[in-house]
DNA sequence: TAACTTTATGACAGCGCTGGTCATTTTGTA
DNA sequence: TACAAAATGACCAGCGCTGTCATAAAGTTA
């Protein structure tokens, strides 16, 4: 019923030993040995027991992932793609809600280490922005890979997974700019969050490539949040002169300033064109849906789990600068169109 | 650095299998044993290794939430008060999510609580009203609970946490009738969802009470989500004879008949009360804000392990028919308001 | 108080795997 | 063909705990 790595062994006509150096790659084994067991392995649905590599190696065989972020789909997408990592590679995830502004949690997220044995860790936002954490984590020697917003890999951080909000939000500017909108307003999410500050970077750089200078006004300071988006859409379009477009920095924001609009009986998008960011359900449950940037964080997920497998495993230290970098890609939806001609 | 139970029976001046039985509130212990064994874990605060009693136990000190919901906040939720019950209790959580309409996910099920040796399931609808998951289930001898829609506990069914969705619709239809609504509209959701059902009952038995027959043109089958909303509304404010007021089966429904009935100018709660069920996010990412039902769904994961738990642990066999029933507060917000007089 | 039952405790094997040490076989190279 | 190097196996201990069974202590009865 249960198969062990005693199975796999007389499936693959070698001994324990053999299959044990495949699992954790080992030097010394002939690749049609190692092909030999990965079938018999996937023959046989084998799985390592979690809790028998625990406690017989020095090593650990979990990861963990720490999260206090309102977004649950944005949580739910993460944990998919770790959880598909771990299968892949006998991992068990930990996954620990917590709350990042507890004045404790660097004790707590040793002790998460410590006594649960992981592995490594996979941090986001906000954990992933926080220097006391890396700086803990470095102290106690855990591995861990943070996802956070950049573009350019940097040598000395080699367990970043970096997500280009900078060249998505340029390229989501360029779509309103070739639909002849000029005057285009930047709703910002929160000021800590580097990822608002990145888009926006994006957005200006847009602007100024084509020559038009970011009217201060039309760039409002905000956070990640309907009423944020309903708050600095009213604002705007009470302005003497409105923007024909507005960017906001993601899909709820976005959502509150389409309703902000339709509230004052402007039409999306003939009067004016809402885009989002991170294709989240959101996106989808406005009318009309939004444009916004897909961010694929399943796929960011195994990705950073990949990396963090790498560090932690012995054999694979290629020293190579592995910083994967996502782009978002543009989504082109209902709530944009070429500006209206006054 | 690491204490194990050596250590723990050496300060305790008994052996480890002392000390296990203890740890087990296995019966044939004296007293004194027990407390001399206890102050010697709390000295040295001795925490046992989940590795180690999952691999020599026969029982399992994992247990599984297996999920297919498209809704992120219901997930997130239930994780939290399944992970807090696991921390007290010193289990670990499996999270394992899935498609619920896959063919073989009976196998895929059975094979998840088989290798992972889990010590029981938490089963959310879907799984939970999937008769085939509970047999399979039961045949291999895995002990599960399931969150279910009811109102009335079942002597043969001991193995459930009800959610009682009719008593909660019926408080809610209740406040309608009590503002003066008489001419009430019901947007279902998903039929395949019992919830929808339980709803729908509880609402009609509040009309009834009052003597009031429900309008079988204001009882519109849908699904969870917010287009269905939409479509909903549009085609209840088509009517000559127009409700005064909506019950939507989830906030989802709710905002999508929220933004129907703005786009066609009509004032929310002025001359349309809505109220929806849930307690979502959603429910606060509209304007007005929705008056909901209040679903505790972290209380409600945490009352699930704990049956599970003690349906599990080999002393509690208490056979009385603990099965909790929470019934889904209405929380009165905005959405609201005593019928127009014409 | 002997004989016996019950209760309390310990000795020991083993869960599935890793890590080490050697011995042995297979392969590649001069 | 001889020899070094690479690949594999056999075997053992042990991770921290539980299950089984044997044994010791305590309680009961006549």
């Amino acid at each position: 019923m249960k198969v062990t790595i005693h199975d796999v062994a007389a499936r693959a006509g070698v001994s324990i030993k053999t299959v044990s150096r495949v699992m954790n790659n080992e030097p010394s084994v002939k690749q049609a040995t190692i092909d030999k067991v990965n079938q018999a392995m996937q023959e046989l649905h084998y799985q390592p027991s979690a809790a028998a590599r625990n406690l017989a190696s020095t090593k650990s065989y979990s990861i963990g992932y720490i999260y206090d972020n309102p977004n649950a789909y944005y949580v739910i997408d993460m944990q998919r793609g770790l959880l598909d990592a771990c299968r892949r590679h006998g991992y068990e995830l930990l996954i620990h809600p917590t709350n990042a502004k507890s004045p404790g949690i660097v004790q707590e997220v040793i002790d998460l280490v410590q006594h649960s044995r992981l592995a490594g860790l996979v941090l986001t936002p906000p954990f992933s922005e926080m220097p006391e954490i890396a700086e803990a984590l470095s102290s106690i020697n855990v591995d861990f890979v943070r996802i956070i917003s950049g573009s350019t890999p940097s040598p000395k951080q080699t367990n970043c997974v970096l997500v280009d909000d900078f060249t998505a939000a340029f390229k989501i500017t360029n779509h309103l700019l070739e639909l002849g909108h000029s005057q285009i307003a930047f709703l910002c999410g929160d000021d800590e969050h580097s990822s608002s500050g990145e888009r926006l970077a994006g957005f200006k750089a847009a602007l100024t490539k084509r020559g038009i200078n970011a009217n201060p006004k039309f760039i409002v300071p905000g956070s990640y949040s309907f009423e944020s988006g309903v708050k600095g859409a009213t604002q705007l379009l009470a302005l003497p002169n409105k923007p024909t477009a507005i960017f906001a920095c993601n899909d709820e924001i976005a959502a509150g300033a389409l309703f902000s609009a339709r509230l004052q009986h402007i039409e999306i998008p003939q009067q004016l064109s809402i885009v989002g960011f991170e294709n989240s359900p959101f996106s989808r449950q406005t009318w009309p849906p939004l444009t916004t940037a897909h961010q694929p964080n399943s796929t960011i997920a195994q990705s950073a789990a990949e990396l963090l497998f790498k560090h932690t495993r012995p054999g694979n230290h290629s020293q190579t600068e592995d910083q994967p970098v996502f782009i978002p890609e543009l989504l082109v939806r209902e709530s944009t169109a070429v500006v209206a001609s006054e």
